[in-house]
RNA sequence: UCCUCCUUAGCUCAGUUGGUUAGAGCAUCUGACUGUUAAUCAGAGGGUCGUUGGUUCAAGUCCAACAGGGGGAGCCA
């Protein structure tokens, strides 16, 4: 980033200069590589540029939406790009009355004025007005938020204007900065970013229910086969289309010619799920490596969500502490035992000094059955032994109370795993590895792929997978297969780890979910 | 989809064993004050009690269905 900025220092410089006043200018030079980038094409500072200012007369715009005006005096303003406001100080009888009266809650304002030390105590500076325009009005008895706490659900209905609070601030931009670092991590280790497509033809991949694009009409009129179903030779794509519900077997086809290859896009299930996890649109991330084995894969995984989390740790601390603070005092209202042990910045301090536990299924079924979670008959699932499924209540045990920590679950039986995971030498496990987060459950599931023709058909028969829709895809098992493995990551859930918010509709800016596509 | 809880003013909630005109705090509006920090002080307006039906002399309160929402489960990421 640094060297980008270097290139045009020379050029940023001259505008600077230009448009604003010396001491400004001077400030620049301390540290170019923040500052002169939020220098706007439109002549604004960003507030939290601003604020990394020492204040002594400098001469300013800021542009922003009002949070609270108090006093008929103190204007606090919001950009969005902190959740720090800027103070600016409307000096009495300076402005008209008329004026003032119109600077209420999330009002929009084009401030002008000289910053100088604060003479009150909650902030550092303030912006002396000498200009204030109001760019929109805002009636504040129609204005649905008001200064003051919301409820969650309340701000759920009012998805278009929640970014305007501080929690809804400090989440998207954690958001932001961990897609931002997805890509800068997977670009450092040369992966090439490829775009699997949206509407896929193959059903075969049972990831879940899937959503059906047609263009065909649904009035009963479309065009039938003679047994009655809908004849989709006619439809837009000559033959029956879905929403993706995974980009893996495409990036499996990248990962054999590039090398290594991830994916970061939309995906939908169109599952019945009403659960504070699941979303019927959510983003997906699932790198996929050739030359690669289980373990490899799992050494990526955890190297990739330390990075994401040091990123966001490092690059948003003061969200990351507003949403701490937050959660602390939400659990203020919980019993002693139902609140987390760690604070939100401590959990992911852990979670980066620390490795992830890893264990196989196998082991994972001994530790439970020797719990005395099991042998008190706590379960409400019962450990019937090896094969089982885990409940969520089991992962659950496993990460919050036996290791306290993320773990990676690793060689399931096959029986309860997909088609393509590769077949261990044991003859009943594969050899997949789920990673299960505190909190949140499975954020990551993943496996070495099957890359043996003959393993990978047998299978795919045992399990009535249709060879002819997979043609595409066991192409790569014929010409030139190599060991190779990946992983899918979901993104929404990783943003409400790193932001410790419960629900999944509040990670996202507008989730789909059953019954509910608003906005 | 299943279990469970909830739905009263713009928001968060109170409302007794069914019984007159349904309350509070915050927000909003009006006024006062002017170095405030979700400012403060005084006053005002604001409600077909989620919808429909039922029980009853009488329903915010009891019953049923439906709708919306929360929490948990399944499916998964």
């Amino acid at each position: 980033m640094g060297k980008i900025i270097d290139r045009t220092l020379p050029e940023y410089e001259r505008m600077v200069t230009k448009m604003l006043p010396d001491p400004l200018a001077d400030f620049t030079t301390h540290s170019p590589s923040v500052s002169l980038r939020f220098i706007m094409f439109n002549q604004r500072i960003k507030v939290s540029e601003l604020l990394k200012l020492d204040p002594n007369g400098q001469s300013v715009t800021v542009m922003g939406w009002v949070r609270t005006f108090r006093n008929n005096q103190f204007i606090a303003l919001n950009d969005g790009s902190t959740n720090t406001n800027i103070q600016v100080v409307v000096e009495l009888g300076k402005f008209d009355d008329a004026l003032l009266k119109r600077i209420t809650t999330s009002a929009s304002l084009k401030v002008t004025g000289v910053i100088e030390p604060s003479l009150g105590k909650g902030q550092k500076m303030d912006l002396k007005a000498t200009a204030i325009e109001i760019l929109g009005d805002s009636d504040a008895e129609k204005y649905p938020l008001q200064p003051k706490k919301h409820s969650l659900e309340f701000l759920r209905e009012k998805a278009h204007l929640r970014f305007r609070t501080n929690t809804f601030g400090a989440v998207f931009r954690v958001r932001h900065a961990l897609a931002f670092a997805v890509h800068k991590f997977f670009n450092e280790k040369g992966f090439v970013y490829m775009h699997t497509p949206i509407i896929t033809a193959s059903d075969a991949e049972g990831a879940g229910e899937m959503f059906r694009v047609t263009t065909l009409p649904m009035d009963g009129t479309a065009p039938k086969n003679e047994d009655g179903s809908i004849n989709h030779k006619e439809d837009f794509f000559g033959r029956s289309t879905n929403l993706t519900v995974s980009g893996q077997l495409e990036g499996e086809l990248g990962a054999t010619a590039f090398g290594e290859i991830y994916t970061f896009g939309p995906t939908f299930r169109a599952e019945n799920s009403n659960t504070a996890r699941h979303l019927a649109e959510f983003w997906m991330i699932e790198p996929e490596m050739a030359f690669c084995d289980l373990e490899d894969n799992m050494n990526l995984a955890e190297e990739f969500i330390q990075y994401i989390i040091r990123y966001a740790m490092e690059n948003n601390r003061e969200d990351l502490e507003f949403l701490a603070t937050r959660l602390e005092e939400e659990e203020k209202q919980l019993p002693q035992d139902k609140r987390s042990e760690l604070g939100l910045i401590e959990k992911l301090e852990f979670v980066l000094n620390n490795q992830f536990e890893r264990i196989t299924y196998t082991e994972a079924i001994d530790i439970l059955r020797e719990s005395n979670h099991n042998k008190k008959k706590k379960f409400q699932y019962e450990i019937t032994g090896w094969g089982m499924d885990l409940q969520s209540e089991h992962e659950r045990y496993l990460v919050e109370k036996h290791f306290k920590k993320p773990v990676i679950l690793s060689n399931y039986p096959a029986a309860i795993k997909a088609f393509y995971m590769r077949q261990n030498e044991d003859g009943k496990t594969v050899a997949a590895m789920d990673i299960l987060a505190p909190g949140i459950g499975e954020i990551v599931g993943g496996s070495q792929r099957e890359e043996r023709l003959d393993r990978l058909t047998a299978r795919m028969k045992e399990m009535q997978i249709p060879e002819e829709e997979l043609w595409w895809y066991l192409d790569t098992r014929r010409f030139g297969t190599v060991p190779h493995a990946g992983f899918g990551l979901g993104f929404e859930r990783m943003v409400q780890f790193v932001t410790g918010m419960s629900n999944i509709r509040d990670v996202i800016a507008f989730p789909r979910t059953p019954g509910s596509a608003e906005f």
